[in-house]
DNA sequence: AGGCCTTTATTGAAGGTTCAAGAAGTGGCT
DNA sequence: AGCCACTTCTTGAACCTTCAATAAAGGCCT
């Protein structure tokens, strides 16, 4: 129980409160996603990052990579919302590996019908209730936690394959 | 696309970086806690939050509030955990509906046993990384984040069931 | 070309989570 | 006591994620 192997109080804390919001949050945002666009937020979040392209299309690692997802899930993924017909997948037409991640005009019809729901979900739970200089601080934390975990110095393993 | 609907640039980048740090977090501890304990980080958090309780036992119904889950997860959990021997349940003697699950002594032991590799691997990806401002930062804004959704004012739903 | 290692993407099984439904007990009311 | 609404906890099915294994193609080297 020394110094090193333990938090201190506050650290504690802090990490406890940040295990409850991220717990909540995600819960929160599954159901009212799962409600209102019949999808978990994690294939939400696939066809809003392949909106944002030039042409709404992306390599599948690429988008995994994107996601911050393993390959493997955004197979998965990508299988379901292909049966919905909100995504298609087309041949890459430079490696014959390769597979492009298309999303359909219904994908993006339906995006444009629960964007709206969703971001007024975001911004209730979140944004309304920070200052904006609590924005910028969270994400700053943010950025420098991310970073930390995409690259990790004394890399082991490839840890996400 | 007016502004009621959408968030600034910020917000947005906010928004996107807090998901990746979230996912990034918790496939990481995801994977560390089942490569050394052979159990999702929830299930950890379910030993631990027992462990801190005066005789290391709970009733169901308040552990799930603790961990901010449902109840249905919570048996699932529980009893998968008893499986593994680290915990088992009792009868609450005051309410013959009630169940109250205890922390066993080899769960404690497990705990104990994996605790310092995962503060570790917490304080690596976290801590170690923020000042001790960022730090206080990350749990007011979590704990604004976490109260807002616990009882949400306009409440529409009971939304933990 | 051939051989070998890497990269790309998928698959199926095992395990975890959600959701709706249900059994059983509590507490208040008449 | 009887009734009714609510609380507690569990269950099974459907769905999602993880993990290890696999097929197929690229790229480098001789």
């Amino acid at each position: 129980m020394n110094a090193m192997t333990w938090l201190t109080e506050e650290q504690q804390a802090t990490w406890r409160a940040f295990l409850h919001a991220t717990t909540l949050l995600e819960d929160h945002l599954d159901r009212q996603l799962q409600r209102d666009a019949h999808m978990p937020h994690m294939y939400y979040a696939l066809l809003s990052t392949l909106s944002e392209t030039p042409a709404r299309r992306m390599r599948m690692t690429e988008l995994a990579e994107q996601a911050k997802i393993t390959r493997s899930r955004l197979s998965h993924a990508v299988a379901r919302l292909e049966g919905n017909g909100w995504v298609r997948r087309e041949n890459c037409p430079t490696d014959r590996r390769g597979q492009v991640c298309v999303l359909t005009d219904a994908g993006y019809a339906e995006l444009e019908r629960t964007a709206p729901g969703h971001v007024a979900a975001v911004r209730t739970a979140v944004f309304d209730r920070l200052t904006a200089e609590q924005t910028r601080q969270l994400g700053d934390i943010s950025r420098i936690i991310a970073d930390g975990l995409h690259q990790p110095d004394g890399a082991d393993v490839p840890w996400l394959r």
